[in-house]
DNA sequence: ATAATAACTCTACACTTGTAGAATAAGAAA
DNA sequence: TTTCTTATTCTACAAGTGTAGAGTTATTAT
């Protein structure tokens, strides 16, 4: 099972964001100028294809769903760039990404808030 | 500038890890199998159009050198991911991040830290 | 009913990627 | 110097990507 390409990931986000949707509803996410319908439609087939979404026939359209969730397909994207970058190393990851990014002080703060919950269920 | 493909990327994190070398040593560097020469040349030459490496000629062979640091790639490479997962927060990032990524206890403590030094320098 | 529309399939096509054989060139070994 | 080896270039080719026109069919507005 191959991973999305960039506009088969794009497309998805949409999805996500939409829980369902049809092909319309997907179209009228993007900016102006918007792909052609058949460009979407080619999309959504390979990324069925894929195993990345289905759809449930409703009249003479599709409602498609996604079936990989956001949150996983996330994760498995950053574990890949932790395990390139960092040799699999999460922690130095970590402190990377907090000197690289640049988070406002409000943000560290619950960002330290919920390191201090993880701590605590261990 | 197109982006580096995964091969590419493969290849430009035994450069960065040797600073520079010859096609010899990056070959060197993969694991048995070990693809072509042939297959190393291409990459690098693709590379280089690319503008991501360069090299100087030393007798009949070329030591290339990375035009791009290993920490700029990365990060601008993390804040695609967050751009497009987060809608370009980080902080919703970051707590994603500590939520789906499993740190150790002392990882954690000593993110924690990291970010108490960072608060502490706004 | 008829024409305009919408949703989808088929086909296409240039470009990128992964991978490498064939050819060439230029030192190294014999 | 004749051959072997190594570094690089050229060429190739199948698969994947980005994008969309043409065609088909069902639907809705006239």
């Amino acid at each position: 099972m191959t991973a999305l390409s960039n506009s088969e990931e794009q497309l998805m986000q949409y999805l996500w964001k939409q829980k369902k949707a049809f092909m319309k509803d997907l179209i009228d996410a993007y900016d102006d100028p918007k792909p052609a319908t058949t460009t979407i439609a080619t999309l959504l087939k390979r990324m069925q294809d894929k195993g990345f979404v289905d759809y449930t026939q409703v009249g003479r359209s599709r409602e498609y769903v996604p079936l990989v969730k956001k949150k996983d397909y996330f994760s498995k994207h950053v574990n890949g760039l932790i395990k390139n970058f960092f040799n699999n190393d999460a922690g130095q990851f970590a402190s990377f990404f907090t000197e690289t990014t640049n988070l406002s002080k409000e943000q560290l703060e619950s960002l330290k808030k919920m390191i201090d919950q993880q701590i605590e269920n261990k």
